[in-house]
DNA sequence: CCCCAGTCCTGCGGGC
DNA sequence: TGCCCGCAGGACTGGG
C-alpha cells in the first residue's frame, strides 16, 4: 500500500471527505471539519508506514494515518464497491501510476473495523511509541526478539502476533514464518534454542519480502487489493495457511490446524515437529 | 504478565 | 433453496 501512493509525494492535499457511506461510520478523529482544516493546503512530504499502518507525511507535521485492520484498502483507482468507501483524500500536482495522473486517494473498508486519523507527532508516539509497538519485523534482529521474549511462557506463534512485540507481523504471516522456520507454532517462547530464533527471523524477512514482492495475499473474502485494485498473488506461494489436509509442499504429511488466542494456524506437523530443534 | 471472551462491523461459504 | 453458523490477513478492553 504504502510503495503504491508514494507518487504522491510533493503533492498539495486539496481536500478531504468523509464518503457518505450507508454502514456504520468508520472512526474518523478528529471531526471532519478540524480535519479538513488542517489538512488542506499541505504537501505531502513523506509516505511511511508504522508497522501495519500507511502514514501520509504532510509538511505541516501532522500525518494521515490510515489502519486498514482486517478488510481496509488504500486505492487510487476502481474501488471494489462503491457502498464501502469511506473516506477519500483530495490531491493536485500527484504523480502518474501505470499511466494515469493519482488525483485522490481512496480508503475503501467493507467490515469497517479500520480508522483514518490526522495526527501530530505527539499523537503517533503516544500511539506507536516503542512501550505499545515493538521493533518492525523487516528490522529485528534474532537477538532483539530473543531478549524481548526470554523467560516468556507463550506459544511462538501467539507471541509473533503481538504488536508490542515486534511490528507487521499478520495471522497469515505467522504460519508461513513457522512453517519456513519449521518451529512448531505451540513451542514455548522460553524453549526455543538459538538455531530456532536465527531461523524465525530469518524467515520472517524471507516470507514478508516475498509477500511484497507478490503485492499480499487476496483469499476469497479477506480481498486485499492492491492500490489499482488488482489482487495480489501471495496465495499461490501459501505453503501452510488455508491448506488445512492438503499436503505439506516439503513432506506430503497433511497440513494441521489448530486455534491458538482465538485465531487460526495451520502448520506441518512434521516439518514443524514439537521435538525439532 | 498472560490468557480469555467480548467488541467493533460486514459478508461469504458450508452444513443442514 | 433458505437459514444459521462459523469464520475472516486486527486491535482493544476488562476480568481472572
Amino acid at each position: 500500500m504504502r510503495r503504491g501512493i508514494a507518487c504522491i509525494v510533493g503533492a498539495t492535499v486539496t481536500g478531504v471527505q468523509r464518503e457518505p457511506c450507508e454502514r456504520k461510520a468508520i472512526l474518523v478523529r478528529p471531526r471532519i471539519d478540524a480535519f479538513r482544516r488542517r489538512a488542506v493546503g499541505c504537501r505531502v512530504a513523506a509516505v511511511e508506514r508504522i508497522g501495519k499502518r500507511v502514514v501520509m507525511r504532510l509538511d505541516s507535521q501532522d500525518a494521515i494515518v490510515f489502519e486498514p485492520r482486517m478488510t481496509g484498502l488504500v486505492l487510487v483507482a476502481d474501488p471494489p464497491s462503491i457502498e464501502h468507501l469511506r473516506f477519500r483524500v483530495d490531491l493536485d500536482g500527484a504523480g502518474a501510476v501505470r499511466g494515469s495522473t493519482v488525483r485522490w486517494v481512496w480508503y475503501w473498508d467493507r467490515r469497517g473495523l479500520g480508522s483514518v486519523r490526522l495526527m501530530s507527532p505527539k499523537e503517533i508516539d503516544e500511539h506507536w511509541g516503542p512501550d505499545t509497538l515493538g521493533p518492525d519485523a523487516l528490522d529485528i534482529t534474532a537477538e532483539q526478539l530473543r531478549e524481548s521474549l526470554r523467560g516468556s511462557k507463550r506459544a511462538i506463534k501467539v507471541a509473533l502476533l503481538d504488536q508490542r512485540v515486534v511490528a507487521g507481523v499478520g495471522n497469515l504471516y505467522a504460519s508461513e514464518i513457522l512453517h519456513l522456520a519449521e518451529v512448531h507454532p505451540e513451542r514455548r517462547c522460553d524453549q526455543l534454542t538459538r538455531a530456532q530464533w536465527d531461523r524465525v527471523v530469518r524467515a520472517q524477512s524471507k516470507v514478508l519480502e516475498e509477500a511484497i514482492v507478490h503485492e499480499g495475499s487476496t483469499l476469497g473474502d479477506g480481498a486485499y487489493r492492491n492500490v489499482l485494485n488488482d489482487p495480489g498473488g501471495y496465495q499461490n506461494h501459501h505453503k501452510v495457511y488455508d491448506r488445512e489436509a492438503e499436503p505439506c509442499p516439503n513432506c506430503s504429511s497433511p497440513i494441521k490446524r489448530i486455534v491458538q488466542a482465538q485465531r487460526s494456524t495451520f502448520f506441518c506437523a512434521r516439518c514443524q515437529a514439537k521435538s525439532k530443534r
